[in-house]
DNA sequence: TATTGTTATACTCTATAACTATA
DNA sequence: TATAGTTATAGAGTATAACAATA
């Protein structure tokens, strides 16, 4: 039943105001919980990075390189997903900063070979303790199972 | 014991080529499994959502106006991590596609809350279920358990 | 004095087309 | 003909500074 009409024109609200953001549903989503991780991961690893000026995706190349001594440009973009276009450009400024050099491939003509100075591996071999003691910052709600468990599930996302 | 060295200088393979590329040291950083899922994610996400002609963020946006009628600006921003003037264009853009209008805020003069039009809400109805119908294609190699253990520690890693 | 929304602007990231040299 | 690497370029995303209107 509907309440009598009051004689004075009460206005019931009719833009409220939003007091606390609703995410519930977006809280559902695969791709905004995997977003918002990476990106604050991502930040804070950037900030770590800084000192060897190397933002995340120069320190998964040179990390490839230091792995994988003679890795090509094309099998670096295909496991980080870059374009070719985009890696040269990385990949000069890292020549130039005398990090990483380039050597003819053995078989094949048309590649080139990608190879860390030993300027490069001195500083990777830092980055690469930072980027392991990051681990730990960023996993700290979660126990050592609870990581474990993460990091296998994530990885039947994307491989 | 080493072996003599023998009078025909044989080269022992001094620039190996890599043939399949190790990523074992990445695989065990949260930063890069994390990406990888999301960057996954967003990739068919973005294929799904260009019949609507929505970037990721702009459903994420829309979803939020959706479920919080009158949200501002800066709530939006505060929740999602973007910057104010980044947003700025986007709400322009769906106001002019009759997505969203804006309309001043009921205490804070000036603020503007921002709220669905009639097509907007069809349109994000129609997004929605698209973005729900999404999650059981990327979540398939996972069961129902460990996708809710997924989301839960996703969610300790960026709450 | 602080905050909301905005403009202008710069820098980075991502994407496509087209070229060269080699296979 | 196809592939590796490169150049040029356009578009999208992200960053800071500065301003007007309002709190």
């Amino acid at each position: 039943m509907k309440a009598p009409e009051s004689p004075i024109s009460v206005i019931p609200e009719p833009v409220p105001a939003v007091d606390e953001v609703d995410t519930s549903y977006l809280e559902t989503l695969m791709g905004y919980n995997a977003t918002r991780a990476s990106l604050k991961v991502i930040e804070l690893f950037t900030k770590r990075m800084a000192v060897y000026e190397l933002r995340h995706v120069d320190f998964s190349i040179l990390s490839l390189i230091t792995h994988n001594p003679g890795i090509t440009s094309r099998q670096l973009c295909g496991v980080l997903g870059i374009l070719p276009p985009n890696l040269v450009g990385k990949i000069s400024i890292m020549e130039k900063r005398e990090l990483v050099s380039r050597r003819p491939h053995p078989q094949d003509g048309r590649a080139v070979g990608l190879y860390l100075t030993e300027t490069g591996a001195k500083l990777m071999a830092d980055a690469e303790r930072t980027a392991t003691a990051l681990e730990d910052d960023v996993t700290q709600k979660l126990s050592a199972t609870e990581k474990k468990t993460l990091m296998r599930l994530l990885q039947k996302i994307y491989l």
